[in-house]
DNA sequence: ACTTTACCTCAACCTATCTTTAGGTTTTAG
DNA sequence: CTAAAACCTAAAGATAGGTTGAGGTAAAGT
């Protein structure tokens, strides 16, 4: 256990761009962004370790999810900083994000409710139609469990 | 039938801003981009036809719905330009866009079973893993009914 | 009539998420 | 050793969906 290979083998940029599937320049604005991180060789280029792979296939991941980069940054910058991150640190990612992938769903399954709804009743009066309703409580930021509660 | 009263009282940009709850420069823009139509009186001021309150209602529930501007206009053309759009008008574009939206929600639900999945697998081998492959079939344009047919 | 409020245009700016371009350096293959 | 492939930086450009500001005109209240 304590002498189990070496995990620090060096990554250039652009066998982890193939790797990855991502654009260089997008590991170089990820890194800008502190999504990720490199250390630099003699000649000034970016060389990086082997779990950055797993770093960005759980930024994408978590794109999918619709979560932004910004939040991304946050809930990876909670990995530990002083070790390389193992099987439990990302699952604890993963519960994170399953739980707003989880309001997102039952956002728009509320949403479609009313789409369903609307279609029936024609709503030709807009005052009176949930869905169509500028003040709607379906505001941008949809909180999740307030939804619906007035209705 | 023929002599129902007249619709076409006109409204100006800061009363459809108000009642639509969208700033004036947003009708402005959506001008632009062919959304919303208005004509001009003798001062250049924008008029509008009633039906605009609807039609902005229409492009903001589109777009809770995840639906961009430029599809929300292809969809919108479909109205008849001849008159105003009756109530059949609109849920025609309800029923196209309640498509969208299911194929949205079933798209996350698959996100939500992978995510599930992964919490439970670890996931330490990337190559194993499907939602964290970078080459995943869970792409951008998840056309919806393919998805998942290989897993 | 006069003042305030509403409206006009055009261009620049904003956030997010990258991509492209230009010009220069390093590494690698033959 | 040389030439190609890979890499570097900084800045500009792209796209979506708007917002803001400047400078000027129109309409409405009193």
């Amino acid at each position: 256990m304590e002498k189990k290979p070496l995990q620090d083998a060096n990554l250039a940029v652009g066998y982890v761009a193939k790797r990855s599937d991502v654009n260089i320049s997008t590991l170089h604005f990820y890194e800008t962004k502190g999504l990720i991180r490199s250390w630099r060789n003699n000649g000034n280029q970016r060389r990086y370790k082997p779990d950055v792979l797993r770093r960005i296939a759980v930024i994408k991941a978590a794109q999918k999810m619709g979560v932004t980069l910004e939040e991304i940054k946050l809930t990876l910058d909670t990995l530990p900083q002083s070790r390389t991150p193992n099987k439990n640190d990302w699952a604890k990612l993963s519960t994170q994000w399953q739980a707003q992938l989880d309001e997102k769903i039952a956002y728009m399954q509320r949403l479609r409710e009313r789409v369903e709804g609307c279609i029936g009743c024609g709503c030709l009066s807009m005052s009176s139609c949930p869905l169509y309703n500028p003040n709607d409580i379906l505001g941008e930021t949809h909180s999740g469990a307030v939804l619906l509660e007035k209705d």
